[in-house]
DNA sequence: GTCTATACGTTGATAGAC
DNA sequence: GTCTATCAACGTATAGAC
């Protein structure tokens, strides 16, 4: 019988995505996750071919939705950094539990292409801010702003209470 | 014979720590750590009694450092920011190479004491640009300077290009 | 005091039976 | 689709040679 649950795949992402933004990527174990459900670590991987790909599918839509909004800009004839940088805040704040999941793990899931991507980014949000082949210090003030975003992005406390605020600093970060 | 070499325990931490630094914590084995120098997993543990004091030792030194400048400026009188922002750059500046490891390892660090203390700084940094009880959106505005510049600290390339010009931009989004 | 040999439990992952 | 059984590699631990 194939057991009462709906979709032995879906219910594997939910109970692994609790899990890892609980403890983190590495402090979880499959073993854990299969328990969680009833199952064995076997039957994990029927639906998972490995750990990295149980984890893929969790980051995946934060990773599309970021890739759309780098996308939309660098295909605009000309960019307002202010607008930018909300909507990159906007987007890395709705995925906050990934992101902080992303951070803590850096060198866990450096080995999928997640990184690599990620460091991709970098480059094309500085582009986007301070134009292609800014000089090091206009790239410092880019750096500035977007890591400043990001690490207001994993601290606790209701959204509303800092976004405003955090926005106007890594404006003030940019420069003119 | 007790082998050519100085010191076990000086060799075991400078191997350690390039294999740290270049391949994150987690995903560097004791076992490439004894291979390289020669020796077995076993004769490392008699030298360090678990992975975690291995790590501890190499980040310990940047650690009391950071605790240093915060001791010394939370007793002083009145707090100049920008220099305060300056002093703790130049810190993470000096241990650049284990500030990008811990980074890259937070969750594996996170049951060392390691992590419990560097939240702490994060309170007292705040304190210290901000004041005590600061609103929330005050506290916003430190945490994009102090993020800001801790993410400028993990770009590469020659520090002398960015650094100024990163401090400035910390110290615009700091606000008056 | 320094190290080797050996083993324990857990991890991610695979093979094959039902 | 799920199981049992098994694998190598890992961090950890202890006993004992020198």
């Amino acid at each position: 019988m194939p057991r009462t649950r709906v979709d032995t795949r879906t219910e594997i992402r939910a109970v692994a995505a609790e899990l890892f933004a609980r403890q983190g990527f590495e402090k979880t174990s499959l073993r854990e996750v299969a328990e969680r459900l009833g199952i064995t670590k076997a039957a994990l991987y029927y639906h998972f071919p490995s750990k990295a790909d149980l984890v893929r599918g969790i980051v995946q839509p934060f990773v599309d939705e970021v890739e759309d909004l780098l996308a939309d800009r660098e295909a605009a004839a000309d960019v307002d950094a202010r607008q930018f940088l909300a909507d990159y805040f906007d987007v890395v704040l709705r995925y906050r539990q990934v992101f902080e999941m992303v951070l803590r793990d850096v060198s866990a899931l450096a080995q999928l292409d997640l990184m690599r991507q990620m460091l991709d980014w970098r480059e094309r949000t500085y582009a986007l801010l301070v134009g292609p082949g800014a000089s090091p210090a206009r790239i410092a003030r880019a750096t500035v702003a977007i890591g400043g975003l990001q690490d207001c992005a994993t601290t606790d406390g209701p959204v509303e209470e800092f976004r405003d605020a955090a926005l106007e600093a890594a404006v003030a970060a940019l420069g003119s």
